[in-house]
DNA sequence: GAGGTTATGGCGCACAGTGACATAAGTCCA
DNA sequence: TGGACTTATGTCACTGTGCGCCATAACCTC
């Protein structure tokens, strides 16, 4: 075993290059899921679709729901940042009535891709199972926000409640939003918080 | 195609006896759930445990994972039954403070498995998945009887935002519970639906 | 015993997901 | 130019879920 080379860090360490990106499949399945439905389109379907083997998507995505949730990284991302830079007098409620409407904003353009992915979320029961682990994610950020502002440990009921309460609101501003299409739905969000959250007493 | 015999609804009509139940069943599957894990248990070993074949598992609970919801039919009928129950001026977040502790209220000797069946629902994310649709039929059972009181049809935001606090209340209470053991489930979901079903303002 | 009824068992199939292994297609360096 | 290295892809085999189809077993009533 010769020893490894040395690299810059970010330096292009050459290798095949890809044939697609996640973005791009994601792009393909969901064309896909809202034409044919979501069970009725396989792997193999996205596969072909995609001009790629069935195993390389399982490369881009441990599992087919999985190119729903392109963008919750980003989405997660926002929500952590947003309420680390909330001001640390600031009340615990306030600052997760701000930051979830702010994480969950897209582009104007991303509208109609937004509203197509709401009716999968919302719409087709397979879906709605694969989402348990993103609403978990979701969850745990407001949770563990409560309990270090509270400066309790995870059993804190309070703390418990309030990450509950931020995934419920979130949950019933998409369904809402499907039946007001109109609305906006971060609005929708901020109104849904102010009636779920808890506030201190 | 001769004419059916007449027969009475309840008669006995007949038929090969069944070899097992389905509590029986549920029985036998959530010890192996506990003792191995769920992924690591197949409907193979299940059937082979209750000495039936893999097809008639199937016959019996239509997922692998059904088998830990044997009792919700009975709870949800409760749920309902309670709130159909309410003195029609009672405000509905009164009511449903009232009736889902006690539609999960079990006899105490049900305590164990309860705690048992808690710990995989919220511990083992292959099941999380599955209970997305029970989780929908407890927000619904809220939301329709919340609508029904504001004379309001699916698309009101408040008896959405009731039926997600219902839910978020009841999961957050199980959470709670399994760090708090020793207290009593009803009687946290009693403090949860306080701090988050929103009030008729 | 015949006919009807219900539970069961066996077989095959489509599909999701995973591990092992070979190969393609780039970069870097001598 | 040629090798060494690196990364993406493809092929194959396998386990497991869930379902449709059909034969069969075990009970009842007449």
């Amino acid at each position: 075993m010769p020893p490894p080379r040395p690299r810059r860090p970010g330096a292009d360490r050459g290798g095949r290059p890809a044939l697609t990106s996640a973005h791009a499949l994601a792009e393909i399945a969901q064309r896909l899921f809202l034409d044919r439905g979501f069970e009725e389109t396989s792997v193999d379907d996205i596969a072909a679709a995609a001009g790629i083997s069935r195993r390389t998507f399982f490369r881009y995505f441990s599992t087919k729901a999985d190119v729903l949730w392109v963008e919750s990284a980003a989405e997660f991302a926002r929500f952590r940042a947003e309420l680390a830079a909330a001001p640390p007098g600031e009340p615990y409620d306030a600052a997760l009535r701000r930051a979830a409407p702010r994480a969950l904003h897209h582009p104007p353009e991303h509208r109609t891709w937004a509203l197509h992915r709401a009716r999968l979320l919302l719409g087709v029961p397979a879906v709605q199972e694969k989402a348990a682990a993103r609403h978990a994610e979701w969850r745990r950020i407001a949770t563990d926000f409560v309990a270090a502002r509270r400066g309790t440990g995870p059993g804190d009921l309070v703390a418990i409640a309030a990450g509950h309460a931020v995934l419920a609101a979130t949950l019933a501003a998409h369904e809402y939003w499907l039946a007001h299409p109109d609305e906006d739905l971060p609005d929708i969000l901020g109104r849904m918080l102010a009636l779920l959250v808890p506030r201190p007493e």
